[in-house]
DNA sequence: TATGAATGAGTCTTCATTCAT
DNA sequence: GATGAATGAAGACTCATTCAT
């Protein structure tokens, strides 16, 4: 999937990134409902170059997809092994949402899809919330997070949170006070309460 | 918008229904790209008495939308009156987040909504906003909420919480669970933290 | 066709106008291609009245096209026994000019119309075109109009006239000018020219 | 318009010609009604290339119409400079004539073109008529042609004689014929009429 | 291998005609 | 008789995919 067979000629390789690049711009500003035609307009490629590089629709969604999740699962794998459990999941959820405010694109593609596409990004998707579900678990265990909520609910609001920065953002909502509200309320309820 | 001018013909009526109850479902598990023929089809009417009813796929799609707001929106002015702001708030959430999980529908539509249809739905949900936007205000005068946000954060989590309950309602999260985490998320700062 | 087997109810008589009335403007302005429910609703009757009246778009057409012709097959056929003869192809010519200027309608609809709906439109055509056969005829004879011409030719010039002075009328021909072109063409030639 | 940027595939340029040709034909025979998917079936190509030739209706139309237009444009303009204006009126009237009785297909979706489509095409043919207008003012000055009518006045019966010749012509009207009683109708009047 | 033309199923919409009230 | 709702076959246009050059 990731690994092409050969090293691709220099031009393939070329064409390869302006398309993935094109398609990024394209399905982060009009959605998946971009015709191929317009991403290979954009990419400067004719639409049988798409074809010979992403042979479907889905294969070129997938790949832009990828080339997104795969720097975060990387950074997830790493901070399983930090030492403060607490701070590294917090670290992880910071950085998703610098992302989804930064790079602000095709996020919700990922957390919403239509019923569409979904298969093969879902599995995707999977392999990063279970990292999530690593830190959390550690989170717990070291007293850092509230014991009564679980990888599911974690997810929903965490997803929902990069969705929602991701439309309003340029709305006025602040992703640091947004992410306030996160960090307060994931913390371990005081014993008063 | 809910009145009609003449109280339409039985079998109109009937058909009126079945459309708008079709169309619902199709939005809620398809996305907007449900094609209209699939609609008018799974309505048991062809696709002319569509159109007779809702010229526009946009018409359709906002009909569906009041169907589900206006409700909210009654409800949300109802409590403007209410003697505990910080409740009041939180009974309107608790009763969005229901409605997400229950109705479990169209409300990602309304929250995301892909830059293609817009203008009109924007419109109404902005009233919604306003509405919230209101109790907020009331809530954090009364102390009830923390200070350091306004109606831009509060909205941003919570259409997130929304489309992510929509999501992952079916994955385990647990609607009281998340609403767990907004509402301490929400609470004014202990001093000491 | 013309007759019809009852009177018609008094109600009945006024919708019958009305959607012949609504009909005519219709078409001039629009041409064929105006709709029929369009056209009901301009009449102030539902579209199943206007197929209670005339079962097919063809026929309303039809309908319309009598309307205006039989007043000028009458007269024409009057004119059969004028004493000038050339005198009366004129008077009929310059009748047929002016009612394309002044009703200004579907005089084009009928001349040209698309080889949609002819048929029975061609007949009802076909008489008027033979009527002035005759005038030309006799005209010849007298001497009044030249003789190296038939029917058919003057019939194109003719119909041509009109369809031009529709079109152009509100772009400043005029109708008695574009006439004595018409006029002067069909006179007998000089010997000397 | 006529300079394509690039040569166009031989596939292509087959492909655009076929098109052209069907829909000559198309609209010649049954108007601006025909379905553009059956002029596709016609040209032997599927709806799409249709579409990739010619975006819309009207542009095909418009191609279609030029097609016509530009070498009668030509034409006039040529003549422009002619020695005897009277003699380059006539000839230019007469190729008109030749060309709708011969080639007889569109000219009428020309001059009369139901108010549907028009703009681009009313813009083409009004550089017809500017020739003509031409044409028709030197043949007035040189006494060639009768005073008493303006461009507005041969345009209406130019354009109708081509309309009526083009409706006739397979009912026995001669355009030879015809034109004569155009052109002695054009003549100036004798000083005794 | 890249190009861009061709394909054809599918989308939204329209409308003549039929039929229940 | 009138009404207006329902029908369903098109129509114009789009686009993912395939294929000739």
């Amino acid at each position: 999937m990731v690994a092409e067979s050969r090293p691709l000629r220099a031009d393939a390789r070329r064409n390869r990134d302006r398309l993935l690049q094109a398609a990024r711009d394209a399905f982060a500003a009009e959605g998946l409902s971009v015709s191929l035609d317009e991403i290979a307009r954009r990419a400067g490629v004719g639409p049988g170059t798409l074809y010979r590089h992403f042979p479907t629709k889905e294969a070129l969604f997938e790949a832009v997809v990828h080339e997104r999740l795969d720097p975060l699962l990387a950074e997830a794998r790493a901070l399983r092994r930090a030492d403060d459990a607490g701070a590294a999941l917090f670290a992880f959820v910071e950085r998703l949402v610098t992302d989804a405010a930064t790079k602000a694109d095709l996020i919700d593609a990922i957390a919403s899809a239509g019923a569409e596409l979904q298969t093969t990004v879902a599995t995707t998707t999977a392999g990063l919330w279970e990292e999530i579900g690593h830190l959390l678990a550690r989170a717990q265990a070291s007293g850092a997070i509230r014991d009564d909520i679980d990888i599911a609910d974690l997810t929903a609001v965490l997803s929902g949170v990069l969705l929602a920065l991701r439309h309003h953002a340029n709305q006025g909502a602040n992703p640091h006070r947004t992410l306030a509200i996160l960090r307060d309320g994931l913390r371990p309820r005081p014993a008063t309460a």
